[in-house]
DNA sequence: AACTAGCTTTGTGGATGATTTCTAT
DNA sequence: TATAGAAATCATCCACAAAGCTAGT
């Protein structure tokens, strides 16, 4: 059986090139789509672009995922997670919510988006393709990509690094988190993986994607493992680990502000399309006009890594000049994810249609059903 | 188990005002 | 770059039939 009607019989087939693997699922086009169509479609305009794509359910392959069971290590739309979970052996899996993203990611959010630095070079097919990089070792040109240890900065919660917990939401029995907290990936990671590949390649800006991702919330500084953040072959020892910036605990309010919604739960996701934002006004800056007042530790390695690419002896990498978050800024952030988050919209589903033509027929006082005099 | 009665909850669309985003100057 | 005005977007309100739920037979 070949591999297209492998996919279609799991159902899982894209509806818009109705050739490759079906990934995710818009609830505004009601589509399934695979990763590089989705790009297509929702870079068409700004509606589009606005559009909630989640992954599809491994479970069901039609509905959009809300749930990662890490014990299963599968997404779950919401009713095939109550009808996989409903039990009290299942009931105990290790599960946590997950969220959509908006806009037209870039290979490196969507491999955020999924989590998938965990999976490293046990990923079957990064050991394709392998170039030479003329020092001995071995480079994908894309493998790095993939086998990151990602920043994962897909959570509220990554830009919140208090060792001590002292805003008073200490957990309680609460094992420690895995290395890739926000690993999202359901049971076609192998797909993912190949798709995301495909795309990477004609990315010809890969390496820009992925340093705006590291400073992605300027945060090399609040990312517990950001010294293992290595961009392709470049080996930097990162000083955050010695020395890591200081970085103002997290407000008490903005806490507040979280605890008010459940469904957030440990797993703040920020739409992709409010961190590019959010990146682009704060984290950038071009080289020959950075603004010093921002700027913060510029490490020795980088400029190390300078001396390199000026002699020649690595490739250009972009400059990024990182700067603190503050807390206005913090907040700014928050605000608006939640402004975002509240003003986020579905399409309508008529889900009684005699209630519709009722509706459609009352009578009516400036909009308003009236009361009907007897 | 199957049925009934009674109560509670849900969902439906157009107008409106508030808010946000876009555009022109 | 700042500002004003226009356009777009969205939440809210209403009544009531139908769906959903519970308790009793």
């Amino acid at each position: 059986m070949t591999d297209l009607e492998n996919t279609q019989k799991q159902g899982r087939l894209c509806d818009y090139c109705n050739q490759s693997k079906a990934l995710l699922y818009c609830r505004a086009d009601s589509a399934k789509l695979c990763f590089s169509c989705d790009r297509e479609v929702h870079s068409a305009n700004q509606l589009f672009n606005r559009h909630s794509r989640s992954q599809l359910c491994d479970a069901c392959d039609r509905s959009p995922a809300s749930i990662f069971c890490e014990t299963e290590q599968s997404v779950f739309c919401s009713n095939c997670d109550w009808e996989n979970h409903k039990l009290s052996l299942s009931s105990s899996h290790n599960r946590r919510p997950i969220e959509g993203f908006t806009g037209c990611p870039s290979v490196s959010e969507l491999v955020s988006f999924v989590g998938i630095e965990d999976l490293g070079n046990k990923v079957p097919f990064l050991g394709e393709e392998k170039v030479g990089c003329g020092d001995g070792c071995e480079e994908d040109g894309y493998l790095d990509l993939l086998s990151w240890e990602t920043p994962v900065i897909s959570g509220f919660d990554d830009l919140i690094v208090s060792s001590d917990f002292n805003h008073g939401f200490k957990p309680t029995d609460v094992p420690s988190l895995p290395k890739n907290r926000n690993a999202s990936c359901g049971q076609h990671k192998e797909e993912i993986f190949r798709q995301l590949r495909e795309m990477a390649k004609s990315e010809p800006n890969l390496s820009f994607e992925k340093t705006d991702l590291e400073a992605i919330v300027g945060f090399q500084s609040l990312i517990p493992d950001a010294g293992n953040l290595q961009p392709g072959s470049v080996n930097t020892t990162s000083k955050n680990d010695a020395d890591p910036v200081p970085f103002p605990l997290y407000e008490s309010s903005a806490l507040e502000c979280f605890s008010d919604n459940a469904e957030m739960g440990n797993q703040v996701f920020v739409p992709f399309s409010q961190l590019r934002s959010y990146t682009e006004e704060n984290a950038v800056v071009p080289d020959k006009h950075i603004d010093t007042s921002k700027t913060i530790h510029v490490t020795s390695q980088e400029d190390q890594l300078e001396h390199q690419v000026a002699a020649g002896t690595i490739a250009a990498v972009p400059k990024i000049a990182f700067h603190e978050l503050n807390s206005q800024e913090r907040d700014s952030a928050i605000s608006r994810y939640k402004e975002k988050r509240k003003t986020r919209r579905f399409d309508k589903h008529i889900r009684y249609e005699s209630r519709k033509l009722r509706a459609e027929t009352r009578t009516r006082i400036k909009g308003r059903f009236a009361k009907v005099e007897h």
